[in-house]
DNA sequence: TGAAAAACATGAGAATAGCTCATGTTAGTG
DNA sequence: CACTAACATGAGCTATTCTCATGTTTTTCA
Protein backbone atom coordinates (compact mmCIF):
# COMPACT_ATOMS: atom_id res chain seq x y z
CA UNK A 1 0.00 0.00 0.00
CA UNK A 2 3.21 2.70 -0.25
CA UNK A 3 2.75 2.75 -4.18
CA UNK A 4 -0.46 4.08 -6.03
CA UNK A 5 -2.44 1.40 -7.20
CA UNK A 6 -2.02 2.48 -10.88
CA UNK A 7 2.13 1.80 -10.93
CA UNK A 8 2.02 -1.87 -9.04
CA UNK A 9 -0.14 -4.96 -8.25
CA UNK A 10 -2.77 -4.81 -10.74
CA UNK A 11 -0.80 -5.57 -13.83
CA UNK A 12 2.89 -6.68 -14.02
CA UNK A 13 3.68 -3.72 -16.53
CA UNK A 14 2.20 -1.48 -18.26
CA UNK A 15 2.62 -0.86 -21.89
CA UNK A 16 4.26 2.66 -23.13
CA UNK A 17 4.32 2.04 -26.95
CA UNK A 18 1.13 2.76 -28.73
CA UNK A 19 0.95 -0.90 -29.93
CA UNK A 20 1.44 -2.83 -27.17
CA UNK A 21 -1.14 -0.14 -25.45
CA UNK A 22 -3.97 -1.37 -28.24
CA UNK A 23 -2.87 -5.02 -27.11
CA UNK A 24 -3.82 -3.97 -23.98
CA UNK A 25 -6.65 -2.81 -24.55
CA UNK A 26 -7.86 -5.85 -26.97
CA UNK A 27 -6.79 -8.48 -24.20
CA UNK A 28 -9.58 -6.53 -21.75
CA UNK A 29 -12.00 -6.68 -24.30
CA UNK A 30 -11.52 -9.96 -25.21
CA UNK A 31 -11.79 -10.70 -21.51
CA UNK A 32 -14.64 -8.63 -21.03
CA UNK A 33 -16.77 -10.08 -23.63
CA UNK A 34 -15.69 -13.75 -22.59
CA UNK A 35 -17.18 -13.11 -19.18
CA UNK A 36 -20.67 -12.47 -20.67
CA UNK A 37 -20.53 -15.33 -22.80
CA UNK A 38 -18.80 -18.53 -20.46
CA UNK A 39 -19.40 -16.46 -17.23
CA UNK A 40 -16.29 -16.13 -14.48
CA UNK A 41 -15.38 -20.04 -13.88
CA UNK A 42 -15.03 -21.08 -17.24
CA UNK A 43 -12.74 -18.19 -18.22
CA UNK A 44 -9.41 -19.01 -19.34
CA UNK A 45 -6.40 -17.09 -19.66
CA UNK A 46 -5.69 -19.57 -22.83
CA UNK A 47 -8.81 -17.94 -24.54
CA UNK A 48 -9.00 -14.64 -23.89
CA UNK A 49 -5.44 -14.56 -25.97
CA UNK A 50 -6.83 -16.06 -28.60
CA UNK A 51 -9.66 -13.81 -28.63
CA UNK A 52 -7.56 -11.05 -28.46
CA UNK A 53 -5.22 -12.70 -31.67
CA UNK A 54 -2.49 -12.04 -29.07
CA UNK A 55 0.11 -15.13 -27.66
CA UNK A 56 -0.22 -16.19 -24.93
CA UNK A 57 2.96 -14.99 -23.78
CA UNK A 58 1.87 -11.37 -24.56
CA UNK A 59 -1.24 -11.41 -21.92
CA UNK A 60 1.53 -12.44 -19.13
CA UNK A 61 3.65 -9.87 -20.12
CA UNK A 62 0.48 -7.73 -18.96
CA UNK A 63 -1.32 -9.33 -16.20
CA UNK A 64 0.18 -11.44 -13.62
CA UNK A 65 -2.88 -13.94 -14.43
CA UNK A 66 -6.83 -14.56 -14.22
CA UNK A 67 -7.42 -12.34 -11.20
CA UNK A 68 -4.98 -9.19 -12.49
CA UNK A 69 -7.04 -9.51 -15.83
CA UNK A 70 -10.33 -8.96 -13.95
CA UNK A 71 -8.70 -6.59 -11.34
CA UNK A 72 -7.52 -4.60 -14.55
CA UNK A 73 -11.14 -5.01 -16.30
CA UNK A 74 -13.16 -3.24 -13.44
CA UNK A 75 -10.25 -0.63 -13.30
CA UNK A 76 -11.00 0.09 -16.41
CA UNK A 77 -14.84 -0.14 -15.92
CA UNK A 78 -14.74 3.06 -12.93
CA UNK A 79 -12.81 5.01 -15.20
CA UNK A 80 -15.44 4.38 -17.73
CA UNK A 81 -17.92 5.13 -15.41
CA UNK A 82 -16.84 8.37 -13.55
CA UNK A 83 -16.05 9.68 -16.81
CA UNK A 84 -19.55 9.42 -18.14
CA UNK A 85 -20.72 10.88 -14.38
CA UNK A 86 -18.71 13.85 -14.23
CA UNK A 87 -19.80 14.52 -17.61
CA UNK A 88 -23.52 14.04 -16.59
CA UNK A 89 -23.25 15.82 -13.63
CA UNK A 90 -21.48 18.58 -15.47
CA UNK A 91 -24.05 19.21 -18.19
CA UNK A 92 -27.03 18.87 -15.65
CA UNK A 93 -25.86 20.48 -12.19
CA UNK A 94 -28.42 18.62 -9.97
CA UNK A 95 -28.73 20.75 -7.15
CA UNK A 96 -30.52 17.75 -4.61
CA UNK A 97 -29.74 14.44 -3.88
CA UNK A 98 -32.72 12.93 -5.64
CA UNK A 99 -31.68 14.43 -8.61
CA UNK A 100 -27.85 13.30 -8.06
CA UNK A 101 -28.74 9.44 -7.40
CA UNK A 102 -31.21 8.99 -10.06
CA UNK A 103 -28.52 10.27 -12.77
CA UNK A 104 -25.99 7.87 -11.04
CA UNK A 105 -28.34 5.05 -10.82
CA UNK A 106 -29.33 6.00 -14.62
CA UNK A 107 -25.24 5.94 -15.57
CA UNK A 108 -24.54 2.70 -14.08
CA UNK A 109 -27.99 0.75 -15.52
CA UNK A 110 -26.61 2.60 -19.01
CA UNK A 111 -22.84 0.48 -18.61
CA UNK A 112 -24.67 -2.20 -17.64
CA UNK A 113 -26.87 -2.49 -20.72
CA UNK A 114 -23.71 -1.25 -22.77
CA UNK A 115 -20.46 -2.70 -21.36
CA UNK A 116 -19.58 -6.67 -21.95
CA UNK A 117 -18.39 -8.00 -18.75
CA UNK A 118 -20.17 -5.06 -16.69
CA UNK A 119 -22.41 -7.39 -15.32
CA UNK A 120 -20.08 -9.86 -13.48
CA UNK A 121 -16.99 -7.52 -12.40
CA UNK A 122 -18.56 -3.93 -12.50
CA UNK A 123 -16.14 -1.94 -10.29
CA UNK A 124 -14.34 -5.45 -9.18
CA UNK A 125 -14.15 -7.41 -6.00
CA UNK A 126 -15.54 -10.39 -8.89
CA UNK A 127 -13.64 -13.48 -7.10
CA UNK A 128 -14.00 -12.07 -3.38
CA UNK A 129 -10.31 -12.51 -2.68
CA UNK A 130 -10.70 -11.32 0.74
CA UNK A 131 -9.22 -13.79 2.62
CA UNK A 132 -7.16 -13.68 5.40
CA UNK A 133 -4.32 -14.20 3.28
CA UNK A 134 -4.12 -11.87 0.48
CA UNK A 135 -1.14 -13.00 -0.81
CA UNK A 136 -2.05 -11.04 -4.01
CA UNK A 137 -4.20 -8.32 -4.99
CA UNK A 138 -4.31 -5.83 -2.32
CA UNK A 139 -5.28 -3.57 -4.70
CA UNK A 140 -8.74 -4.89 -6.05
CA UNK A 141 -9.97 -5.78 -3.00
CA UNK A 142 -10.83 -2.24 -1.91
CA UNK A 143 -12.24 -1.33 -5.00
CA UNK A 144 -15.38 -0.38 -4.12
CA UNK A 145 -13.80 2.15 -1.72
CA UNK A 146 -12.37 3.45 -4.36
CA UNK A 147 -15.23 4.29 -6.19
CA UNK A 148 -16.81 6.04 -2.94
CA UNK A 149 -13.15 7.88 -2.99
CA UNK A 150 -13.83 9.02 -6.69
CA UNK A 151 -17.63 9.65 -5.74
CA UNK A 152 -17.11 11.36 -2.48
CA UNK A 153 -14.79 13.91 -4.24
CA UNK A 154 -17.81 14.67 -7.09
CA UNK A 155 -20.47 14.97 -5.34
CA UNK A 156 -19.50 14.88 -1.63
CA UNK A 157 -20.79 18.34 -0.62
CA UNK A 158 -24.30 17.59 -1.91
CA UNK A 159 -24.96 14.94 0.50
CA UNK A 160 -26.30 15.99 3.93
CA UNK A 161 -25.67 16.77 7.74
CA UNK A 162 -22.43 18.45 9.45
CA UNK A 163 -20.62 15.73 10.10
CA UNK A 164 -18.33 14.77 6.52
CA UNK A 165 -16.75 11.75 8.12
CA UNK A 166 -20.28 10.20 8.89
CA UNK A 167 -21.83 11.72 5.29
CA UNK A 168 -18.13 9.86 3.26
CA UNK A 169 -19.07 6.63 4.69
CA UNK A 170 -23.18 6.81 4.33
CA UNK A 171 -22.09 7.02 0.45
CA UNK A 172 -19.97 4.15 0.53
CA UNK A 173 -22.65 2.43 2.30
CA UNK A 174 -24.78 3.69 -0.25
CA UNK A 175 -22.57 2.17 -2.67
CA UNK A 176 -22.27 -1.19 -2.14
CA UNK A 177 -26.38 -0.92 -1.91
CA UNK A 178 -26.83 0.01 -5.04
CA UNK A 179 -24.25 -2.10 -6.51
CA UNK A 180 -26.32 -5.08 -5.15
CA UNK A 181 -29.61 -4.18 -5.63
CA UNK A 182 -28.68 -3.49 -9.59
CA UNK A 183 -27.24 -6.26 -9.71
CA UNK A 184 -30.59 -8.13 -8.80
CA UNK A 185 -32.21 -6.10 -11.11
CA UNK A 186 -29.86 -7.18 -13.98
CA UNK A 187 -30.12 -10.86 -12.93
CA UNK A 188 -33.78 -10.91 -12.89
CA UNK A 189 -33.89 -8.90 -15.92
CA UNK A 190 -31.63 -8.83 -18.61
CA UNK A 191 -32.69 -5.43 -19.31
CA UNK A 192 -32.60 -4.45 -15.49
CA UNK A 193 -36.18 -4.67 -13.85
CA UNK A 194 -37.69 -1.40 -13.50
CA UNK A 195 -39.56 -2.17 -10.44
CA UNK A 196 -36.33 -2.43 -8.67
CA UNK A 197 -34.42 0.26 -10.13
CA UNK A 198 -36.92 2.05 -9.02
CA UNK A 199 -36.83 0.69 -5.92
CA UNK A 200 -32.78 1.18 -5.62
CA UNK A 201 -33.45 5.31 -6.39
CA UNK A 202 -35.80 5.15 -3.69
CA UNK A 203 -34.27 3.10 -1.25
CA UNK A 204 -31.22 5.47 -1.75
CA UNK A 205 -32.89 8.80 -1.69
CA UNK A 206 -34.34 7.89 1.79
CA UNK A 207 -31.10 6.98 3.29
CA UNK A 208 -28.46 9.77 2.11
CA UNK A 209 -31.68 12.35 2.47
CA UNK A 210 -32.09 11.27 6.78
CA UNK A 211 -28.70 11.92 7.39
CA UNK B 1 -36.74 -25.81 -12.39
CA UNK B 2 -39.42 -28.52 -12.67
CA UNK B 3 -37.56 -30.28 -10.17
CA UNK B 4 -36.97 -29.45 -6.22
CA UNK B 5 -33.11 -28.45 -5.76
CA UNK B 6 -32.61 -30.65 -2.89
CA UNK B 7 -32.55 -33.42 -5.41
CA UNK B 8 -30.84 -32.26 -8.50
CA UNK B 9 -28.43 -29.55 -9.56
CA UNK B 10 -26.39 -28.70 -7.05
CA UNK B 11 -24.66 -31.90 -5.89
CA UNK B 12 -24.33 -35.24 -7.83
CA UNK B 13 -25.27 -37.44 -5.27
CA UNK B 14 -26.66 -37.02 -1.59
CA UNK B 15 -25.26 -39.72 0.79
CA UNK B 16 -27.79 -42.17 2.50
CA UNK B 17 -25.24 -44.27 4.75
CA UNK B 18 -23.62 -42.52 7.56
CA UNK B 19 -20.32 -43.17 6.81
CA UNK B 20 -20.64 -40.90 3.51
CA UNK B 21 -22.68 -38.42 4.85
CA UNK B 22 -19.71 -37.64 7.28
CA UNK B 23 -17.09 -37.78 4.41
CA UNK B 24 -19.82 -35.38 2.77
CA UNK B 25 -19.55 -33.05 5.43
CA UNK B 26 -15.68 -33.38 5.86
CA UNK B 27 -15.54 -32.31 2.53
CA UNK B 28 -17.26 -29.27 2.78
CA UNK B 29 -15.78 -28.14 6.51
CA UNK B 30 -12.54 -28.82 4.44
CA UNK B 31 -13.44 -26.11 1.64
CA UNK B 32 -14.69 -23.80 3.72
CA UNK B 33 -11.36 -23.64 5.71
CA UNK B 34 -9.41 -23.25 2.39
CA UNK B 35 -11.78 -20.84 1.43
CA UNK B 36 -10.85 -19.10 4.32
CA UNK B 37 -7.21 -19.54 3.82
CA UNK B 38 -6.24 -18.80 0.14
CA UNK B 39 -9.53 -17.55 -1.39
CA UNK B 40 -11.67 -18.40 -4.31
CA UNK B 41 -9.40 -18.62 -7.05
CA UNK B 42 -6.72 -20.30 -5.31
CA UNK B 43 -9.03 -23.11 -4.36
CA UNK B 44 -8.68 -26.54 -6.10
CA UNK B 45 -10.51 -29.60 -5.81
CA UNK B 46 -7.12 -31.67 -5.46
CA UNK B 47 -6.52 -29.55 -2.13
CA UNK B 48 -10.21 -29.64 -0.44
CA UNK B 49 -9.94 -33.88 -1.40
CA UNK B 50 -6.24 -33.70 0.56
CA UNK B 51 -7.63 -31.70 3.53
CA UNK B 52 -11.22 -33.68 4.06
CA UNK B 53 -8.39 -36.81 3.71
CA UNK B 54 -10.96 -38.45 1.15
CA UNK B 55 -9.53 -39.17 -2.64
CA UNK B 56 -10.47 -37.39 -4.90
CA UNK B 57 -13.05 -39.69 -6.53
CA UNK B 58 -14.69 -39.37 -3.57
CA UNK B 59 -15.44 -35.78 -4.04
CA UNK B 60 -16.35 -35.94 -7.41
CA UNK B 61 -18.75 -38.76 -6.45
CA UNK B 62 -20.74 -36.05 -4.40
CA UNK B 63 -19.90 -32.92 -6.24
CA UNK B 64 -20.13 -32.21 -10.12
CA UNK B 65 -16.85 -29.60 -9.07
CA UNK B 66 -15.96 -26.39 -7.93
CA UNK B 67 -19.08 -24.69 -8.31
CA UNK B 68 -21.25 -27.27 -7.04
CA UNK B 69 -19.27 -27.80 -3.94
CA UNK B 70 -19.31 -23.65 -3.16
CA UNK B 71 -23.43 -24.00 -3.93
CA UNK B 72 -23.24 -26.52 -1.74
CA UNK B 73 -21.41 -24.77 1.18
CA UNK B 74 -23.79 -21.72 0.24
CA UNK B 75 -26.85 -23.81 0.83
CA UNK B 76 -25.45 -25.08 3.70
CA UNK B 77 -24.90 -21.84 5.38
CA UNK B 78 -28.15 -20.53 5.06
CA UNK B 79 -29.88 -23.69 6.85
CA UNK B 80 -27.48 -23.10 9.48
CA UNK B 81 -28.54 -19.51 9.44
CA UNK B 82 -32.28 -20.20 9.31
CA UNK B 83 -32.16 -22.48 12.01
CA UNK B 84 -30.13 -19.97 14.12
CA UNK B 85 -33.22 -17.18 13.32
CA UNK B 86 -35.79 -19.11 13.65
CA UNK B 87 -34.76 -20.22 17.49
CA UNK B 88 -33.90 -16.91 17.87
CA UNK B 89 -37.11 -15.53 16.63
CA UNK B 90 -39.63 -17.98 18.77
CA UNK B 91 -37.66 -16.97 21.97
CA UNK B 92 -37.71 -13.41 21.75
CA UNK B 93 -40.47 -12.70 19.58
CA UNK B 94 -40.05 -8.81 18.30
CA UNK B 95 -42.76 -7.12 17.67
CA UNK B 96 -41.90 -4.68 15.10
CA UNK B 97 -39.30 -3.96 12.59
CA UNK B 98 -36.49 -2.84 14.35
CA UNK B 99 -36.22 -5.96 16.95
CA UNK B 100 -36.12 -8.04 14.03
CA UNK B 101 -33.97 -6.05 11.68
CA UNK B 102 -31.53 -5.75 14.75
CA UNK B 103 -32.10 -9.88 15.19
CA UNK B 104 -31.17 -10.74 11.94
CA UNK B 105 -28.10 -8.94 11.42
CA UNK B 106 -26.60 -9.85 14.74
CA UNK B 107 -27.61 -13.47 13.31
CA UNK B 108 -25.62 -12.57 10.56
CA UNK B 109 -22.51 -11.18 12.13
CA UNK B 110 -22.61 -14.23 14.73
CA UNK B 111 -22.18 -16.65 11.85
CA UNK B 112 -19.56 -14.20 10.19
CA UNK B 113 -17.32 -14.59 12.52
CA UNK B 114 -17.96 -18.14 13.78
CA UNK B 115 -18.18 -20.26 10.47
CA UNK B 116 -15.58 -20.75 8.58
CA UNK B 117 -15.85 -19.42 4.54
CA UNK B 118 -19.37 -17.76 5.20
CA UNK B 119 -16.80 -14.34 4.61
CA UNK B 120 -16.90 -15.58 1.01
CA UNK B 121 -19.63 -17.60 0.11
CA UNK B 122 -22.28 -16.72 2.80
CA UNK B 123 -25.17 -17.69 0.82
CA UNK B 124 -24.34 -18.30 -2.16
CA UNK B 125 -23.57 -16.27 -6.00
CA UNK B 126 -19.96 -16.38 -5.22
CA UNK B 127 -18.55 -16.64 -9.00
CA UNK B 128 -21.95 -14.85 -9.81
CA UNK B 129 -22.07 -17.23 -12.66
CA UNK B 130 -25.21 -15.56 -14.18
CA UNK B 131 -23.72 -15.38 -17.26
CA UNK B 132 -26.15 -15.56 -20.44
CA UNK B 133 -25.43 -19.14 -21.21
CA UNK B 134 -25.95 -20.39 -17.23
CA UNK B 135 -25.04 -23.55 -18.87
CA UNK B 136 -25.13 -25.26 -15.25
CA UNK B 137 -25.72 -24.39 -11.80
CA UNK B 138 -29.62 -23.13 -12.54
CA UNK B 139 -30.10 -23.28 -8.38
CA UNK B 140 -27.32 -21.58 -6.81
CA UNK B 141 -27.63 -18.55 -9.05
CA UNK B 142 -30.87 -17.27 -7.33
CA UNK B 143 -29.95 -18.21 -3.82
CA UNK B 144 -30.57 -14.98 -1.93
CA UNK B 145 -34.17 -15.19 -3.54
CA UNK B 146 -34.14 -18.53 -1.54
CA UNK B 147 -32.91 -16.49 0.81
CA UNK B 148 -35.71 -13.85 0.64
CA UNK B 149 -38.42 -17.23 0.38
CA UNK B 150 -37.48 -18.60 3.39
CA UNK B 151 -37.12 -15.00 5.32
CA UNK B 152 -40.42 -14.16 4.11
CA UNK B 153 -42.18 -17.16 5.46
CA UNK B 154 -40.29 -16.48 8.57
CA UNK B 155 -41.02 -12.67 9.36
CA UNK B 156 -43.13 -11.34 6.06
CA UNK B 157 -46.00 -10.30 7.67
CA UNK B 158 -43.96 -7.88 10.22
CA UNK B 159 -43.40 -5.66 7.08
CA UNK B 160 -45.54 -3.13 6.33
CA UNK B 161 -48.43 -1.93 3.97
CA UNK B 162 -51.02 -3.38 2.39
CA UNK B 163 -49.31 -4.33 -0.65
CA UNK B 164 -47.84 -7.93 -0.20
CA UNK B 165 -45.93 -8.38 -3.18
CA UNK B 166 -44.54 -4.87 -2.83
CA UNK B 167 -43.50 -5.91 0.73
CA UNK B 168 -41.80 -9.01 -0.66
CA UNK B 169 -39.66 -7.03 -2.83
CA UNK B 170 -38.45 -5.05 -0.06
CA UNK B 171 -37.46 -7.85 1.39
CA UNK B 172 -35.71 -9.18 -1.18
CA UNK B 173 -33.82 -5.55 -1.50
CA UNK B 174 -33.54 -5.35 2.14
CA UNK B 175 -31.81 -8.46 2.03
CA UNK B 176 -29.32 -8.04 -0.93
CA UNK B 177 -28.15 -4.70 0.82
CA UNK B 178 -27.93 -6.02 4.53
CA UNK B 179 -25.43 -8.79 2.33
CA UNK B 180 -23.46 -6.09 0.94
CA UNK B 181 -22.92 -3.98 3.92
CA UNK B 182 -22.22 -6.95 5.92
CA UNK B 183 -19.59 -7.85 3.82
CA UNK B 184 -17.83 -4.74 3.56
CA UNK B 185 -18.04 -4.34 7.58
CA UNK B 186 -16.36 -7.29 7.45
CA UNK B 187 -13.76 -6.46 4.99
CA UNK B 188 -12.76 -3.84 7.04
CA UNK B 189 -12.51 -5.06 10.17
CA UNK B 190 -12.05 -8.65 10.69
CA UNK B 191 -14.81 -8.73 13.77
CA UNK B 192 -16.99 -6.85 11.64
CA UNK B 193 -16.69 -2.77 12.16
CA UNK B 194 -19.37 -1.65 14.54
CA UNK B 195 -19.78 1.70 12.76
CA UNK B 196 -20.81 -0.06 9.71
CA UNK B 197 -23.41 -2.73 11.10
CA UNK B 198 -25.26 -0.33 13.14
CA UNK B 199 -25.24 1.93 9.54
CA UNK B 200 -26.62 -1.51 8.11
CA UNK B 201 -29.34 -1.60 10.95
CA UNK B 202 -30.46 2.17 10.29
CA UNK B 203 -30.55 1.68 6.73
CA UNK B 204 -33.05 -1.37 7.13
CA UNK B 205 -34.92 -0.05 9.87
CA UNK B 206 -35.54 3.14 7.53
CA UNK B 207 -36.36 1.20 4.15
CA UNK B 208 -38.42 -1.32 5.83
CA UNK B 209 -40.42 0.68 7.68
CA UNK B 210 -41.56 3.45 5.53
CA UNK B 211 -42.47 0.58 2.75
C1' DT C 1 23.94 8.95 -36.32
C1' DG C 2 24.95 4.86 -34.10
C1' DA C 3 25.02 2.00 -30.35
C1' DA C 4 23.35 0.93 -25.83
C1' DA C 5 19.12 0.39 -23.25
C1' DA C 6 14.47 -0.40 -22.69
C1' DA C 7 10.33 -2.19 -24.20
C1' DC C 8 8.10 -5.71 -26.56
C1' DA C 9 7.05 -10.48 -28.84
C1' DT C 10 6.81 -15.42 -28.90
C1' DG C 11 5.49 -20.22 -28.06
C1' DA C 12 7.42 -24.61 -26.46
C1' DG C 13 6.98 -26.85 -22.37
C1' DA C 14 7.06 -27.78 -17.10
C1' DA C 15 3.96 -27.98 -13.47
C1' DT C 16 -0.38 -28.68 -12.12
C1' DA C 17 -5.53 -28.79 -12.07
C1' DG C 18 -10.13 -30.71 -13.27
C1' DC C 19 -12.46 -34.57 -13.83
C1' DT C 20 -13.50 -39.64 -15.48
C1' DC C 21 -14.07 -44.34 -15.14
C1' DA C 22 -13.07 -49.15 -14.61
C1' DT C 23 -12.69 -51.97 -10.95
C1' DG C 24 -13.42 -53.31 -6.39
C1' DT C 25 -15.70 -53.11 -1.62
C1' DT C 26 -19.41 -52.48 1.79
C1' DA C 27 -24.14 -52.08 3.38
C1' DG C 28 -29.01 -52.95 3.08
C1' DT C 29 -32.96 -56.34 1.73
C1' DG C 30 -36.12 -60.21 0.94
C1' DC D 1 -27.35 -66.03 1.65
C1' DA D 2 -27.74 -64.11 -2.69
C1' DC D 3 -28.70 -59.83 -4.92
C1' DT D 4 -28.77 -54.97 -5.49
C1' DA D 5 -27.70 -50.34 -4.55
C1' DA D 6 -24.58 -47.41 -2.46
C1' DC D 7 -19.94 -46.37 -1.79
C1' DA D 8 -14.58 -46.21 -2.48
C1' DT D 9 -10.40 -45.55 -5.11
C1' DG D 10 -6.61 -43.50 -7.74
C1' DA D 11 -4.13 -43.92 -12.19
C1' DG D 12 -4.34 -41.23 -15.90
C1' DC D 13 -6.29 -38.32 -19.78
C1' DT D 14 -7.12 -33.63 -21.04
C1' DA D 15 -6.74 -28.98 -20.38
C1' DT D 16 -4.95 -24.99 -17.97
C1' DT D 17 -1.74 -21.83 -15.81
C1' DC D 18 2.26 -19.55 -16.12
C1' DT D 19 7.54 -19.30 -17.15
C1' DC D 20 11.47 -18.21 -19.59
C1' DA D 21 15.03 -18.21 -23.00
C1' DT D 22 15.56 -16.16 -27.14
C1' DG D 23 14.81 -12.80 -30.53
C1' DT D 24 12.88 -8.24 -32.37
C1' DT D 25 11.53 -3.41 -32.30
C1' DT D 26 11.52 1.14 -30.36
C1' DT D 27 13.55 4.74 -27.71
C1' DT D 28 17.21 7.29 -25.82
C1' DC D 29 21.18 10.15 -25.85
C1' DA D 30 26.31 10.90 -26.23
Amino acid sequence: MHVPASTEGIVRRRPVQRRSQERFDRILDACARLLDEVGYTALTTKEVARRAEVPIGTLYQFFPGIDGLLGALAERNLEHFMDRLTRRMEAERPSDITGMVDLAVEEYVAMHRAVPGFGVVDFGAVGREDAPSMHLLDSVLENNAAVADRLWALLGDLIGGTDRAAARISLHVALECADAVLRLAFRSDPEGDPVLIAECKRLLRGYLSEG
